[in-house]
DNA sequence: CGATATCCGGACCGGATCGGTACTGTATGG
DNA sequence: CCATACAGTACCGATCCGGTCCGGATATCG
């Protein structure tokens, strides 16, 4: 299935409301448009303790710039169209692996013989690693603007034999 | 962490146990290669109830046919060329969706203003479905082979401003 | 300069899904 | 007729994710 951390959906959501900044508030135009964990919560419905932790974990990858003390809050430490898909799932969900035989494989393989897979997946990893890094959040926020446009994609087409899902 | 099913990972060291056909043992040249569950697991030192399990899921999305019976086994329904990372991630793990409000979200979103993602990952899961698509089996085995030849490969480079992992 | 309120940081716990196992039934081949 | 091997179902344990709570640090306000 390929199970996708919900935890970067939501750091998807965060992100980009951090990029729209504070439009309604009765904040005047604050100096840096740094935004409270609550105020992002409020404004996109994750709840706090969760955009917290997302917020702190996009810190620690240095995407946003956290501003303590009693007028902090959070920052896009870079624009929306420098920001890929992979540095948000690196930042949430740790590096990118599929299994647990690649790349920083720690040698934790009990069985011999599956460890002749070290590698295999390496291929894998690198195309979807570089199909994540090709695509921006900024790309995903126009793409998900227009939404009557797009009522029923056809995904990518499939030259492999389809099998029945 | 892009978490992928561990099945999946036998699934492809099934496949290409599968492809491999039997050479060493003692039965002379069967006449489809069919193989059993016990020999592939003891083959690939997978536990024979996995193997099982796997080889059923990939014979219900027709990678791989059964012959039931005394002498029955598995077999390849198609070369491992004509096999896409894909197909077998699918037949295992199911249809290719990172959330759980992509494609086929039945609406299962609680908060509304998360629904808003809806359609922001699909450019995503299409980029990875390609990626998917265009690495075969065969692929795979082929970058298995030499493990002397790459002993720590760089992996994709990353234009992207880097993050500290 | 001190108090205060706010916010970041780390730690804990519950729940859910996945991985693995065992049993029984059915069909084929000897 | 019996042995073999796949197919289906059900169960159990473990790991990991998601959510929540509390403590430390900091900038503002008095």
């Amino acid at each position: 299935m390929l199970r996708l951390s919900k935890l970067t959906d939501y750091a998807v959501v965060v992100l980009i409301r951090l990029s729209e900044g504070e439009r309604a508030p009765a904040r005047c135009c604050a100096e840096d448009a740094v935004q409270t964990s609550p105020g992002i919560a409020n404004a996109t419905g994750v709840p706090e303790p969760t955009v917290a932790k997302v917020l702190k974990a996009l810190a620690g990858a240095g995407l946003v710039v956290s501003q303590r003390g009693a007028r902090g809050g959070y920052r896009l430490a870079r624009p929306l169209s420098e920001i890929a898909v992979a540095d948000v799932i690196t930042a949430v969900d740790g590096p990118i692996a599929l299994t647990a035989c690649v790349d920083g494989g720690a040698g934790g393989c009990d069985v011999q013989s599956l460890c002749a897979v070290r590698g295999r997946w390496d291929l894998v990893n690198a195309a979807i690693r570089e199909a994540l890094t090709g695509i921006t959040l900024a790309e995903m926020r126009e793409a998900s603007v227009p939404p009557a446009f797009r009522p029923m994609p056809d995904l990518a087409p499939r030259p492999a034999p389809a099998v029945a899902e």
